[in-house]
DNA sequence: GTGCGTGCAAACGGTTTGCATGCTT
DNA sequence: AAGCATGCAAACCGTTTGCACGCAC
C-alpha cells in the first residue's frame, strides 16, 4: 500500500492525455483528486478522499470532490464501486479485478480471478443487449474484523 | 412473469416460519409487502414497492416499507442488492443467482451462472476472512434500451 | 394487557445545484 | 478574452427516527 500519492510519469502522462480526449480542463484540483485516488487501494468515498486531500489542499471542496468523480467517471477515467451501502465508492481505472468486501468495516479490496474473466458468459446474457462489464462482489468479513468480534 | 401477488402455500408457510424463527410479528403489512416483492421479478425499490402496495392498501406509509424491508434483510429473509445507484434495490431470496444491469433503464434481471458457483475461489479470497456470498454483477444496456437509443 | 409495529411528521446525511468568481485554454 | 471549473451556501432526495396510537401475541 504505498503511502506517498505519487504517480509515475507514465501514468500521469495517461491522465492527462484522457482529459485532453475528454475535453476536459487539466486543473489543479482535477490532478490532486486523480492522483489521490489513483494511489489509494481502499475504494474511498468522496467524504474520504475529501478528507485525505484537505492536508495538502485546505481550500478544496466537498462538491468539488464530487463533481469531479461525476465528470471522471461519466468519461470512464474512474469507476464508481457496486455496492450495498449508501456511500459511493470509487476507484481509478486499472487492471481487471473483482472485489471482496467486509459487512462490518466496509473495507473494499481488489482481486484477481482469470478464471472467470475467461469463461464464457452464459446464453442467456449473451441475447440481452451489450454488455459493457462484469464484476464479481464477495461479501463477507475479513478477519481483522472476525477477530475483533471474537474479542469483544 | 406472474402479474398477481400471489404465493403459493408453500411460500407462504415458509415466509410464516422465517418471522417466527426470527422472532418477528405477523403483521398484514409484512406479509403484503413480503408478497409483493417475491412475485416481482424486477428488483423494486423501496418507493417502486410503496406505489404498487398503495393500490391495495391505501393507509401503507412509506416508512414501514423500509422498515420492514431492512428488518426482513436483517433477518436473510430477502437481500439489498449490490448497484451503483442511489436508491437501494430488493429482492426476496431465492435461487442461486446474479444479475444483468442496465445503465440507461436501471432494470436488474437475475440469470444463472452455475458454473461460477461451482468455481473454486482464488486462493487469495480464502485467506481474507469469511465469505458469506459471491454475485456477478454485468453493467451493460439491454435490448429494449438499444432499440429506443436508435430511433432517437 | 404487554409491548412490538405502524403512521405521521420532522430530522438526517449524502449528494446536487445556482450563482458569482477564478483560472485554464 | 471566453467560458469551463471552483467554492460557497442552499436545495434536494432517499432514508431514518421520535413519538403516540393500534394491533398481534
Amino acid at each position: 500500500m504505498p503511502k506517498s500519492n505519487i504517480l509515475t510519469t507514465g501514468q500521469e502522462d495517461a491522465f492527462e492525455k484522457a482529459c485532453r480526449d475528454a475535453g476536459l480542463r487539466l486543473t489543479h484540483q482535477r490532478l490532486e483528486i486523480y492522483r489521490q485516488l489513483a494511489t489509494s487501494t481502499d475504494h474511498p468515498s468522496a467524504e474520504t478522499l475529501h478528507q485525505r486531500l484537505r492536508r495538502d489542499n485546505p481550500t478544496l471542496s466537498l462538491d468539488t470532490v464530487y463533481r469531479t468523480l461525476a465528470v471522471f467517471a461519466h468519461h470512464g477515467i474512474i469507476n464508481k464501486v457496486e455496492t450495498v451501502e449508501s456511500q459511493s465508492r470509487f476507484e481509478a481505472k486499472r487492471m481487471r479485478h473483482h472485489h471482496l468486501i467486509c459487512s462490518r468495516c466496509k473495507e473494499i479490496i481488489d482481486f484477481q480471478w482469470h478464471h472467470i474473466d475467461e469463461a464464457p458468459l452464459p446464453e442467456e446474457t449473451r441475447t440481452w443487449g451489450r454488455i459493457d462489464n462484469k464484476n464479481v462482489v464477495i461479501y463477507g468479513v475479513c478477519n481483522k474484523c472476525l477477530e475483533a468480534k471474537k474479542a469483544s
